[in-house]
Parts: structure tokens; C-alpha cells; sequence
RNA sequence: GGCGGCGUGCCCAAGUGGUUAAGGGGAAGGUCUGCAAAACCUUUAUUCAGCGGUUCGAAUCCGCUCGCCGCCUCCA
């Protein structure tokens, strides 16, 4: 069961071939870091995909990323016809040769930010620059069947030719929208002020390509439509996005998708509610903007413990993301990582515990919890649960029923992403600890505990803290 | 003006008509430990923004009030 924003309520996803969803996730616009805000979003689309796959179904994923430059980003239109990519390029001037090298970094960084937070590869990640002739194809066909209309600057969709335009976002009453204040493309041309454009005529954009109407560039909406089919088909079992796309761009990617095809676009919709930073809307201005690099990188935050923090709340309600939020995530992260080194240390034992039926009746119900609309709250208590299992029987922890506790880490890593299997740590200054962790536990045999004191207080001035556990002493890096 | 969401303990948060209101963080006490840490055990909301109504029964449904927030052609 999931939401859909079509129909307003919770409707089961059933895909058209059973078994076999086919779901197309909106990506973003690459003209600067994505921040934890836009990740959230990709979090959702990720948590579906792993439930799909959970429950045995093929999915056919696609993401994609917008690397065109599009409107501009002034609340009044924009004289210069500056669009976000070029207006970044200006900013950035130095660091970037023209908008595509721009464009290739931030992709980069996007997709390596991306991996960083345990999301799910989708089979393919098409990007707009690399779809323009499917882009113009798509336009020319709405031209030619009387969907769209060309005039001096520009092709536009033409609104009036699809009467269900505002089905999915409830705007059916255009007199009721706010008019034109932040209609960009300001052109006398146009039929109605609502009029979308799907491609566009402007000398100054600095990424042209060559079409049936001039030099120019596709609009915004255009490209998901086209991508979207391209690889899945006419219609979609699922289509994801921020809650902000629901209109204009989801409402324009129907009505120019259902227009071409006479099919509909797709069968369900699902929207990730904004997140907002201490419980405001997220600006470079209040100072409470982060990307996934100002936390993980300048701040050296777990990334997982991040992912974990982002899906705290369900994608259904606005989460408020905190520091606190942060840190209390980072707790619940470690208690995994600690149940998971507990189960791999006990492997070679014998053991009695008996944990395989309780956990197996856990982790059905943290799966129950996510096919219940993605109920991620649920699903993460669930998930705790288990480890509070193993911990309680972790003395008659061994062998075969270690081998359970893993089994089970291991599935939960499959559907929520937040137990990765730990990769070794590295740090210059191993060696020297490795030393240090001899010298101490031979001062410890000799009841010199001051000593060994102190040398567990001079590596936690460095951020590595020493724990003596039943196996001996470990080390692991602390937050500073 | 139009569309929509939220208000549950110190903090985050599940729960949308019916036994003791999940879970996490924090705090307090205890077990274990040379000491730490981790883990385990115990405690921490007679109450769900306020008021009124429906009902045998409401955090859950309805109405009003107060407060907060999002979208309405840049945005995940």
C-alpha cells in the first residue's frame, strides 16, 4: 500500500506485469550540491525500490539527471535570460570552464554523495543533455497533433488541448492560480498565460542544440516525459518526486506524456514531503542549509547515521531535521554496527542461543511496516528490536546462531540500508596504535592501570576510543 | 484568495474508534567491568494544543478556537 497523490489516498501498488515494477524517480538539477533535503526525496525513491525487491519483485529504476540549464531563478522575470546552471557558472567562474563543465561536476558529486548514503543504483541514470533527440521528437509530435504550437521564441504545450491538466495537484481552477508573476517566459506570442514551453528560443543560453524550430533548448518537463518512455515504457507502474514537482512539473509531464501517447502516463504517484531544519524551511540564508559534504566531509558525521536521520520520519510528513536528530540517528547506527561485530566475533564458538524464529518474525514486520505506505518509523523500531535479541542472548551466541544474528543484519541492510556490513577503517597511524593497544594490555596484566589509563586517555584526544570487550580490546573512531 | 499538512513525555516520533499510548535519544538507578566503554535490567505521558459535540467507548470521528508549516509556474 502507498500513497497516490492522483487519488489521494492509500491504493496498492500493483504494477501492470505483476512482479515487475517499473518506477521512474525524479533526479536533480545539477548546477549546484544536492543537500540532504533533495536526499531525502532519493532516500524514498531508494526504500521503495529495496521493499520492491524485498518482496521478490524486478525493478526497473531510473533516475535521472537534469543537466540543462532551465528558468530562471529571480522571482520576476529574468531580463538576461540567465538560467540557474549559467547564473552558477557566473558565480563559480573561476573553478569551472563553461555550464557542461559545470554540469559534469556536480553530477559527479551528486552521484558520489549518493553512494555515500547506501542508496540503491538505478539501472540507468539518463541525463537530459544526452536525450535530445527523443526531447525534439517528443516536441515535433506534439506540434504536429496539435498539442503544442510554435511561435518566434518557442514551442509551447498547448493547455487547452488537455483538459485534465491540474488532475494530480487539485490547480484545476486556473482563475484561482496566482497569474504570471513568476512566468518567466514572457511572450505575447502565447495563446494562454498557462502555456508551457517545451522548447526555447533565447541567443544567450549557453547549451544549444540544433531543431525543427532553430538553435535552442528543450523546457524543463519535456525531458522526463521523453526519458521516462525511452526506457520504460508508456506508461509507468510508479513515479516519484519531491512534493514541489507535483506542480507545474508532474501536472506538465502528464499532460504532454498522455497527450502523445493517448495512454496514461502513470499508475501511481508518490510525493516526499519538504524537510525543513530546526523547524524552517531550509536557505542558504537562515544558515541551515547543508549538503551531504557539509555534514559528512566538514563536519565528519557518519553518512548512514545521516540516511538513518532522514528517514526517521516517514516521506509522508515533513521531517525536521536536527542536529540532535542527527546524533540521536548516530546512536541507533553504532548499536548495529556493534550487534553486527558481536555476531561475527562469536562465529567460531559453539553456541545455544535460539533467535531464528524471533527474528524472523521481526524482520516480517518491519517489512509489513514498509509495504504499509513506507512506514519507515516502524520499520526502524522493528529493526532495533532484533538487535535487542541478539544482544540478550548474546553470551549463548555461537556458531549456527551467529550465523542467524548476520543473516538477519544482513537482510535488514537489504531493506533499509542502514547496517552496512563494516569496511575496514584506515588511518596513518595504525601502527603506532597497534603498539599501544600491546603495551597496554601487558600493563593491565601487570595491574599498572594508571598507565594503561593513560594510554586509553591519549588516543581519545585523537578520536580513537579503546573498549575491552570478552575478545579483547577494539578500537573505533569516536566523533570529536 | 486557491490547494494541502501538522500540533502526542525533556527531544525526535509511531499509533487514525476498544486490553497496560510502539520505538529511539536524553535523564536517573542497578548488573557486568580494575576503571571506562559497550551490552543487559529497572524507572521516566491516568494522557495525546484548547474548547465543545457524536459514541457504551476518542489521541483517533465532527465543529470551532489557538499555534506552526508547505505548495500555488526556480526548487527534491
Amino acid at each position: 500500500m502507498l500513497t497516490d497523490t492522483m487519488s489521494r489516498g492509500l491504493k496498492a501498488l500493483e504494477p501492470v506485469e505483476p512482479g515487475h515494477l517499473k518506477f521512474y524517480s525524479c533526479g536533480p538539477t545539477v548546477y549546484n550540491l544536492a543537500h540532504i533535503g533533495n536526499f531525502r526525496t532519493f532516500i524514498t525513491a531508494d526504500l521503495v525500490v529495496r521493499t520492491a525487491e524485498a518482496l521478490g519483485w524486478k525493478v526497473s529504476y531510473v533516475s535521472n539527471i537534469t543537466d540543462v540549464g532551465h528558468l530562471t531563478q529571480d522571482d520576476v522575470a529574468d531580463a538576461t535570460g540567465e538560467d540557474k546552471m549559467a547564473a552558477a557558472l557566473r558565480a563559480k567562474g573561476q573553478e569551472f570552464a563553461n555550464v557542461w563543465d559545470l554540469a559534469r561536476f556536480y553530477a559527479d558529486a551528486f552521484i558520489d554523495d549518493w553512494r555515500k548514503l547506501n542508496l540503491r543504483e538505478p539501472l540507468v541514470r539518463p541525463r537530459a543533455t544526452e536525450h535530445m533527440r527523443e526531447q525534439i521528437q517528443a516536441v515535433d509530435q506534439l506540434v504536429k497533433s496539435g498539442h503544442a504550437y510554435a511561435t518566434p521564441s518557442g514551442v509551447y504545450f498547448r493547455l487547452s488541448s488537455f483538459p485534465e491538466h491540474g488532475k494530480l495537484s487539485g490547480n484545476v481552477d486556473k482563475e484561482q492560480l496566482q497569474v504570471g508573476v513568476r512566468d518567466v517566459v514572457v511572450d505575447d506570442n502565447k495563446e494562454h498565460p498557462g502555456d508551457f514551453a517545451l522548447w526555447k528560443q533565447d541567443d544567450k543560453h549557453l547549451m544549444q542544440w540544433f531543431s525543427p524550430w532553430g538553435w535552442g533548448f528543450p523546457g524543463w518537463h519535456i525531458e522526463c516525459s521523453a526519458m521516462a518512455m525511452k526506457y520504460l515504457g508508456e506508461t509507468l507502474d510508479l513515479h516519484a518526486g519531491g512534493e514541489d514537482l507535483v506542480f507545474p512539473h508532474h501536472e506538465s509531464e502528464i499532460a504532454q506524456s498522455e497527450c502523445l501517447t493517448g495512454k496514461t502516463f502513470s499508475n501511481h504517484w508518490i510525493h516526499t514531503r519538504f524537510l525543513v531544519v530546526d523547524g524552517e524551511k531550509m536557505s542558504k540564508s537562515k544558515g541551515n542549509f547543508y549538503t551531504v559534504r557539509d555534514l559528512v566531509e566538514d563536519r565528519g558525521q557518519d553518512p548512514i547515521a545521516l540516511r538513518f536521520a532522514l528517514m526517521a520520519t516517514p516521506y509522508n510528513k515533513p521531517l525536521n531535521f536536527t542536529m540532535q536528530s542527527l546524533s540521536d540517528a548516530g546512536k541507533n547506527v553504532e548499536r548495529f554496527r556493534e550487534c553486527r561485530r558481536v555476531a561475527e566475533s562469536t562465529l567460531d564458538r559453539p553456541g545455544s542461543a535460539d533467535i531464528s524464529q524471533e527474528l524472523d518474525r521481526i524482520y516480517g514486520e518491519a517489512l509489513d511496516a514498509m509495504c504499509d505506505d513506507l512506514n519507515t518509523s516502524v520499520a526502524l523500531a522493528r529493526a532495533l528490536e532484533g538487535t535487542g535479541v541478539i544482544f540478550r542472548d548474546q553470551s549463548r551466541l555461537g556458531g549456527e546462531s551467529s550465523k542467524i544474528a548476520l543473516e538477519y543484519l544482513d537482510r535488514i541492510e537489504e531493506l533499509l540500508g542502514i547496517c552496512p556490513s563494516s569496511q575496514v577503517e584506515e588511518r596513518s597511524f595504525e601502527a603506532e596504535l597497534e603498539l599501544d593497544m600491546i603495551l597496554r594490555s601487558e600493563l593491565k596484566a601487570a595491574k599498572k592501570f594508571d598507565e594503561a589509563d593513560a594510554i586509553r586517555l591519549k588516543w581519545l584526544d585523537q578520536g580513537v576510543e579503546l573498549r575491552d570487550t570478552p575478545e579483547g580490546t577494539i578500537w573505533k573512531l569516536v566523533q570529536s
